[in-house]
RNA sequence: GGCGAUGUGGCCAAGAGGUUAAGGCGGGGGUCUGCAAAACCCCUAUUCGGCGGUUCGAAUCCGCCCGUCGCCUCCA
C-alpha cells in the first residue's frame, strides 16, 4: 500500500511503527459554523481510516480543537460572551455536521484549553534545549536552531518573509509558543507569567501526549503546510531529539468555489448545515471521493446533483429485490473487490474505487435481467461503498401533512385509469407534479415522492 | 517575484511509455408502460492546451510557449 507525503514529495510504502496505526488530523477553531472544506478534509481523512480498518490496520485516530485563539477571543467579546462558551458552542456544531455526514467520532478531542499544563511543559523543554526564548512575557521558538526548517513546505528559510508585527523577536521568522496575556483575554499561569498559548504548539504538545513521539500519518489541508506544519515539525523534533515527528505528511486540495478557493478571509463559504439542506450526506460524500484527495475539488451545484443521481443508481443496485434465481451462473465478486483494493492501495485511489462500485452496480443490474443470484454481489457492493462511508441507504420521504389526501387523489385516479379514463387520470398526475409530488406507477402499484 | 500544482469528450473526473483512453452526469437509441415517470440495457473522445524533441511506440518522458489555480498572512 502506497502514501504520497508531502514531505519527500512521493508516494511512499505505508508501513506503521508499531501494532496501532496513529493518526493525527488537525483540526478547527471553533469560532464560525463548518463549511464544504472541512466536509471535504475530514470526509477523507474518515475514508483513510475506514480503509486502513478494513485493511486490518488497527487505527488511533486523534483530531484537535484549537478552542482558543485570536479569532475566537475576537468573536466572544464581540458577542459579549466568554470564549469557551463560544467554543463550545461550534465544537457541538461541529459535531453535528460531521455526524449527518457519516464521518466517525475520532478516538479523542483534545482541546488547547484543557492541556495547558503539557503546552507548557514542551514550551519549557523547547527553552531548555535553546530552541525557544523568553521575550517580554512571550516565548518564541528560534528557526535559525533549527537546520531543518523548511523540509516540509521545501522553502528555504531566507526565502520566507516572516512575521515581523512581534517587535521583540530575534528575528521575523520565529514565531509565538506563548504569547504574554493581553487586555481582556482569557489567559493562564505560566513561568512567563500571565498568557495562553501560540498557535501551532498546541498540535505538538497533544500529538506527543496522545499518540508518542513518532505518529505515523499526519493529516490536513494544503493550506496548513506552511506555517502550521512546518511550524510542528520544527518545534516537535527539536523537543523530542527524535525523528521523524510524523513518517507521512498527507495534505488534501482545497475546495474551489468558481475560481477561487473558499475560506473563511475572503467570505465566500457555504456551510455544511446549508447543504445538508438540499443534498443527502452519501452525495455529499460521493461528490467529493469522486476526485483525487490531492487535487482541489470545485464546488458547484451541478456535480452535487450528479453525485445525487449516480448515488441512486448505487441504491438500486444494492437495494432492489430479486426474483428467485433461476439461472445458476454467479458474478465474480472477487475480481470487483481486487480492482477495490488495488485502487485504494495506491494512495487511496477514490475515483477508481467508485468507478469499480458503478461497473459492479451495472453487473448487478445485467445478472438481475438474467435472474442470476445477486444477493452476494448486492451484499459486496454495500460492503465497498461502507468503506468510502456511503451508506446506500434509502431516502426517507418526509411525511407531509398532506399525505392522506395524496393518497386519496392517487386511489381516485387509478379508479379512473381502470376504467380508461386516461384524460383525467393524465390530469391529477400532471397536477401534482405542478405541486411537487411525483407519481410513478409501476406492476406492484402506485407509489409517489415529493420533489424536493 | 519565489515555491508548487494543473490543463483529458457538452460538464465533472481517472489514467502517467505499448492490446479497444476508467467511471459519473448529460445526450441519443431501446426494454417496460394506456401514455408518462422511474428503473434497467446499449451507444456516445482515432484523441488527451499549443509547438517542437526523445523513442520502434507518448495523453503519459524532455524543452519552450499559452491558460488556470494554490502557498509564501489567518485558514481544512
Amino acid at each position: 500500500m502506497k502514501i504520497y507525503n508531502s514531505l519527500s514529495g512521493q508516494k511512499e510504502e505505508f508501513k506503521p511503527a508499531g501494532e496501532v496505526v496513529k493518526i493525527y488530523v488537525c483540526g478547527i477553531t471553533p469560532y464560525d459554523d463548518s463549511h464544504i472544506g472541512h466536509a471535504m478534509s475530514y470526509v477523507i481523512f474518515d475514508v483513510v481510516r475506514r480503509y486502513l480498518e478494513y485493511r486490518n490496520f488497527k487505527v488511533k485516530y486523534i483530531q484537535n480543537f484549537t478552542d482558543i485563539d485570536d479569532k475566537i477571543i475576537n468573536r466572544a467579546n464581540r458577542l459579549g460572551i466568554p470564549a469557551k462558551e463560544l467554543a463550545d458552542r461550534f465544537i457541538e456544531r461541529y459535531f453535528r455536521d460531521m455526524d449527518s455526514l457519516n464521518i466517525r467520532r475520532a478516538d479523542s478531542y483534545p482541546r488547547v484549553t484543557e492541556e495547558i499544563p503539557e503546552i507548557i511543559k514542551v514550551v519549557q523543554g523547547l527553552i531548555d534545549r535553546g530552541h525557544a526564548y523568553q521575550a517580554g512575557g512571550s516565548v518564541y521558538f528560534r528557526v535559525k536552531s533549527d537546520p531543518d526548517y523548511g523540509k516540509l513546505s521545501h522553502r528555504n528559510p531566507e526565502g520566507i518573509s516572516g512575521d515581523t508585527a512581534e517587535e521583540n523577536k530575534e528575528s521575523a521568522l520565529d514565531f509565538a509558543l506563548w504569547k504574554a496575556s493581553q487586555e481582556g483575554e482569557p489567559s493562564w499561569e505560566s513561568p512567563w507569567g500571565a498568557g495562553r498559548p501560540g498557535w501551532h504548539i498546541e498540535c505538538t504538545a497533544m500529538a506527543l501526549k496522545y499518540l508518542g513521539t513518532t505518529i505515523d500519518i499526519h493529516g490536513g489541508g494544503e493550506d496548513l503546510v506552511f506555517p502550521h506544519h512546518e511550524n510542528e515539525i520544527a518545534q516537535s523534533e527539536c523537543y523530542t531529539g527524535k525523528k521523524p515527528f510524523a513518517s507521512i505528511w498527507m495534505h488534501n486540495g482545497m475546495v474551489q468555489l468558481g475560481k477561487e478557493k473558499m475560506s473563511k478571509s475572503l467570505g465566500n463559504i457555504i456551510p455544511i448545515k446549508d447543504l445538508l439542506n438540499i443534498h443527502s450526506a452519501d452525495a455529499i460524500r460521493l461528490f467529493i471521493i469522486n476526485s483525487h484527495y490531492r487535487s482541489p475539488l470545485t464546488y458547484s451545484e451541478e456535480g452535487l446533483d450528479a453525485a445525487e443521481k449516480g448515488l441512486e443508481r448505487l441504491r438500486q443496485a444494492a437495494l432492489k429485490n430479486t426474483d428467485s434465481a433461476t439461472n445458476q451462473s454467479e458474478i465474480n465478486i472477487t475480481d470487483y473487490r481486487q480492482r477495490f483494493i488495488t485502487a485504494m492501495d495506491d494512495d487511496f485511489g477514490t475515483p477508481q474505487a467508485v468507478a469499480t462500485l458503478f461497473d459492479l452496480a451495472r453487473e448487478i443490474n445485467k445478472g438481475r435481467e438474467e435472474h442470476r443470484d445477486i444477493s452476494q454481489a448486492q451484499q459486496t457492493l454495500t460492503e465497498l461503498a461502507n468503506i468510502l462511508g456511503l451508506t446506500l441507504a434509502k431516502k426517507e420521504d418526509a411525511l407531509l401533512e398532506a399525505n392522506p389526501f395524496i393518497e386519496l387523489l392517487i386511489t381516485l385516479r387509478n379508479d379512473l385509469r381502470a376504467a380508461k379514463q386516461w384524460q383525467l387520470a393524465d390530469k391529477i398526475r400532471s397536477s401534482l407534479t405542478e405541486l411537487g409530488i411525483i407519481l410513478e406507477d409501476s406492476p406492484q402499484g402506485t407509489t409517489w415522492k415529493s420533489k424536493k
